[in-house]
Formats: C-alpha cells, sequence, structure tokens
DNA sequence: GCCTGTGAAGACGTTCACAGCA
DNA sequence: TGCTGTGAACGTCTTCACAGGC
C-alpha cells in the first residue's frame, strides 16, 4: 500500500480527521467538503486532499466526501479494521486511569494483559476483569494473550527494561507515557506522551509569544 | 527575545534536552556534547546546536556544554524559571491521576484549582488539599487562584464549554486530553493529548510499515 | 585535535492554482 | 457551478560541511 512516501504527519491528520467525521456521522452528516473538514480541524483544505491523495480517490468531485465511506476508508488505512490487543504495564493512577477510559474501546483497542513490579498490586482484578500480573512475566504472559501493542505507564527508571521485554515477546508498537526516550532496534515503534513536555511548550509561548 | 522565527519542533525538543540533561546531572556527568546528547535523544547533534543557536551561544569549541549551565539555560528559554500555577477540570480517573503524578510538580507546575460538573464530587478534597468546585465557578475561581494554565480532562462534550470558560479568565494556555478539536480566538494556545491518536500511529506503521 | 556555531544545500511538507469531472 | 485531485511553487525544517575558537 506504501507507494509513495507518507509524512508523519499525514497519519496524524488522518486519525483526527476519522474522529471528527464520527462526530458528523453522528449529526448524521451524509456529506462533507474538504473545506468544512478543514475548519472542524483547523488545517488547509489542500492538505486534507493531499492526505488523502497518497491513498487513493475517495470523494466525488463537484458533491465532497461521503461521511460513512471515508471513515471507514480512514480506519482501514490507519488498520483500524481490526482489533488491536494491547498489553499495558504499570497499574498506579495513570495507568488504571488508562484502562478505565473509554475511547480506547470505542477506537477497536483492547486491553489484553496488565502488569505491575509492585507485589501488593500483583493479583489483583481491574474493573475491567483483567488480573494484575509480574513485570517478569510479560514475555509469556503477552505471548498467550497475543498482545500487539504494549503501553508503559511506569516510572522513568522501570520503562526501559520494559520495553525490553516487550521486545522481546516480539511486541513492535509501543505507547510511553514515561518521561524517557526508549532506545529499541529499527523496526520497533515507540510512540511518546510526554505531558510535562506540552505545558512546556504552553509555558514558553506564553513567555514568549 | 523572539528575533528569528523559531520552529514549534524546536520548542519541544529543547524540553526533551532538559529531561536528559536533569538525567546526566544526577549521574554528575559535568559537561556533555552535541554528538552524546543527540544519541541519548535519538536525533542529529547538528540539530541540536541549530536549536540552540536560535536562542544564543551556550557551548564552548572543543569542549562542549556544561550540563548544569545548559538546564538552566533552557529552562529560562522555555520559561520554566518560574511557577506556573495550572487550573485542571474533570476529576475523573485521568484528573485524579494526573494531580497525583509526580512530574508536573518536579518541572515547576502547581495544581491551584480543581474542577468537575458532577455534584457529587464537588466539595470533595484531593490528596493535595484541593478541593473540588463546581465548573459554574470556574472563572471566578481561576482568578481568585490567579492560574496561568488550564487543563481539560473532561468527556469531549464539555471541552469547548470549559474552553470558553478559561477564554474568561483569560487562561491563554489550555492542555486538553479530550478527543476534540477546540476552537478559540488567536492569542490562546492549545495543546492536545490524544492517546488513540498516538495508537493508531501505531496501528499504521505495524500494518503498513 | 576537538567540538561548537553557522551559512549554504538539501529534504521535506504545505499551499496554491487550476485541470478534470459530477 | 462546485468541489475534488494534483503537479508545481513555495516555505519551512533538517542536515551538511566547514570556519572559528578553546
Amino acid at each position: 500500500m506504501k507507494f509513495l512516501k507518507i509524512p508523519a504527519a499525514t497519519i496524524t491528520r488522518l486519525s483526527i480527521y476519522s474522529r471528527v467525521l464520527e462526530d458528523m456521522e453522528k449529526q448524521a452528516v451524509p456529506v462533507i467538503s474538504s473545506k468544512l473538514l478543514a475548519e472542524l480541524c483547523g488545517v488547509n483544505p489542500a492538505q486534507i486532499r493531499k492526505d488523502l491523495a497518497y491513498f487513493g480517490q475517495f470523494g466525488v468531485r463537484g458533491v465532497g466526501y461521503y461521511v460513512k465511506e471515508l471513515i471507514f476508508d480512514i480506519r482501514k488505512i490507519l488498520g483500524l479494521n481490526k482489533e488491536w490487543r494491547v498489553a499495558i504495564v504499570g497499574m498506579g493512577n495513570l495507568g488504571c486511569a488508562l484502562i478505565a477510559h473509554g475511547n480506547f474501546a470505542k477506537q477497536g483497542y483492547r486491553f489484553v494483559a496488565a502488569f505491575d513490579a509492585d507485589p501488593m498490586k500483583i493479583g489483583r482484578k481491574l474493573a475491567t476483569g483483567l488480573v494484575i500480573q509480574p513485570v517478569t512475566e510479560i514475555v509469556a504472559v503477552c505471548r498467550q494473550a497475543e498482545a500487539d501493542l504494549g503501553v508503559i505507564c511506569t516510572p522513568a527508571e522501570a520503562a526501559q527494561d520494559v520495553a525490553n521485554r516487550f521486545a522481546q515477546v516480539p511486541i513492535k508498537g509501543i505507547l510511553n507515557f514515561a518521561p524517557i526516550q526508549i532506545q529499541l532496534p529499527d523496526g520497533f515503534k515507540v510512540e511518546n506522551v510526554d505531558f510535562t513536555v506540552k505545558l512546556d511548550n504552553l509555558a514558553y509561548h506564553l513567555t514568549a509569544g
């Protein structure tokens, strides 16, 4: 599917388009133009058309895009036409909040394993029915549970060790909430979510901008 | 301070550099070269020198950068040489997890007000001593508490309303965890943290890449 | 010799402007 | 007419390569 080089930003935007489109669908909007979608997403209309053009032709000239079809097409492009099985490590406040968070399930992500290093927490049953298991079992349990993706919510010190275990499974996609740059061989993809980096951006813009 | 146009990515990287440098400082490393720092951050050495060059000269030729000084300089660039006062709305699992999260306090961000729409939660006292107040009081309480930044952890439906209230305070920098594009006039800066967008990126790369 | 600081070159992503089609 | 699809123009960011200085 990947003939041209797709900008990383394009993928991120497709994800946002799909979120906005789902909203439109809920409001029973049947068709949308790149102009309106662009406004709702805060981007340029040509950007949207170009992003989609990397993957094919999805619109109707003179009309626009059929909302329902476009949602389907984008989800297919992103690989969301399957259930993704997610393992999560570090069941502190944040880890528990993520499991309880409704948006993951809605988008097709399902938590299939949970781990923690704290012996006090092991064996505890979470709201979803998952039982917390020891981090030493990550490789075995994730293989058994056929996990595709890993989420790291541990303190920074533990994050690299967890990533190494994920790598052995192998789990090739990791969402990392620890404020540290994880080092992994090529072929592994780490996405970082760093709240303080975002806050630092705000601080800078309010200070200098 | 802002003579040239600074790339947005530069600010994000400065924030990451500071995080890695703080790690170096803890390990009592006195001096670091752009080459080593680049490896630890996963970027090109010239990138680091260029990023810093936007703001001045911080290194010593033939030697490198003094870790402690560079941390200080970067924090000053980002505007982190003051305490930032943060208001947070939506005290569900995620909101509570954020308040409990140690990294914010460590970087100079202090929660000074918490809000929720649920009458059952109002008046409840959080671990930090903060008392949850009704969202209708956002403007008054934030002014009183002199909040600089706002964090939105509400469901998507409530996020725009909360942002509008922040805008009236006025709070000009908002960290938004709701999966929706918030619309605000120029002069306001919104940073989005959207977990599912990140997961979608992983899904795409594991599917197509 | 070594590493920073920086103009110039190159790569990349975005926007424009219009051709193509309902 | 209206809106998509897309090559070309533009602007921005990154990397190179070397001059400058310890």
